[in-house]
DNA sequence: ATGGTTGCTTGGCAA
């Protein structure tokens, strides 16, 4: 069995307490994180040694996206790919070799998009779907999915109407835009991706990652949206086991918004 | 319709 965990953590410095409370009550193999927020040098990795993780490849950037791949078994840094070409810390990928089976995992954090969704008005926008459009492309052209990949990340967009917690009230809030579905979607298309949560819980059950810092009560509005992802290729088609959303984790002390989320996959 | 919070860093952005 593999159990690979995904997190936006919102600061990996400042969120190690949490941290280790997910990793000794889940133990994942794989953790990966987004939202690090702090250069390469800052990495906390003996925290991570620690706990029993030695083994990590990250790809930082000071004060803003940072992404990290923390493992109990080796792995073997891929490729850290400058999507757009801004130079942000949005990607990194890393190989993990189970019983002669080379798995690649994919870490992203998609860029958020700003607040109005017009890539006339907000350059973010524009960002965001020009983004998209370079995933599509790379993942086809690099044949990502015909090996055994599994992608995970804070992907940004909440593409079915059950991802969110109303779908008529989010239709012009960034993160549910039918542009950004429509670019999601083509991107999932582009590499046959299975949607993993979505294998464990289909619509029209609510499904949901992130909670806004901004309700008075976020437990008690239940206004969330199911941003975080992970996409499995083929290979795994048979072998998904298992799946949390750790909702609970969304009340600890000085949590993130965003919740991890797991999956269970026999090798 | 608006404002609400958090993190990085100390003045505003970004989310």
């Amino acid at each position: 069995m593999l159990k690979i965990s995904t997190w936006n953590i919102n600061s990996v410095r400042l969120r190690m307490p949490i941290i280790a409370e997910f990793i000794n009550s889940r133990s994942p193999d794989v953790l990966c994180l987004q939202e690090t927020k702090c250069r390469d040098a800052e990495f906390p990795h003996k925290d991570f040694h620690a706990l029993g993780y030695r083994h990590i490849v990250i790809n930082g950037q000071k004060g803003y996206h940072g992404v990290a791949i923390i493992s109990k078994k080796p792995i073997e840094l891929l490729d850290k790919r400058d999507f757009c070409e801004k130079g942000d810390a949005r990607h990194i990928s890393a190989q993990l070799n189970i019983k002669n089976t080379a798995i690649t995992i994919h870490n992203f954090y998609v860029p958020a998009g700003g607040d109005e969704p017009d890539v006339t008005l907000n350059p973010k926008f524009a960002h965001k779907l020009e983004f998209l459009d370079e995933m599509s492309h790379w993942v086809r052209k690099n044949k990502i999915t015909q090996s055994p990949s599994i992608l995970v990340g804070d992907l940004n967009i909440a593409p079915l109407e059950n991802d969110v917690w109303s779908h008529k009230a989010l239709l012009k809030v960034v993160s549910h835009t039918p542009i950004e579905v429509e670019k999601l979607n083509a991107f999932f298309k582009a590499g046959e991706w299975i949607d993993a949560l979505r294998h464990f819980i289909p619509e029209p059950e609510k499904l949901y990652t992130w909670w806004s810092y901004r309700a008075a009560d976020w437990a008690a509005a239940d206004r969330g949206r199911r941003l975080d992802h992970i996409l499995v290729s083929d290979y795994f088609a048979n072998r998904l086991k298992k799946l949390e959303i750790l909702k609970e984790a969304r009340g600890w002390e000085r949590p993130s918004d965003h919740v991890p989320v797991t999956i269970e996959l026999s090798i």
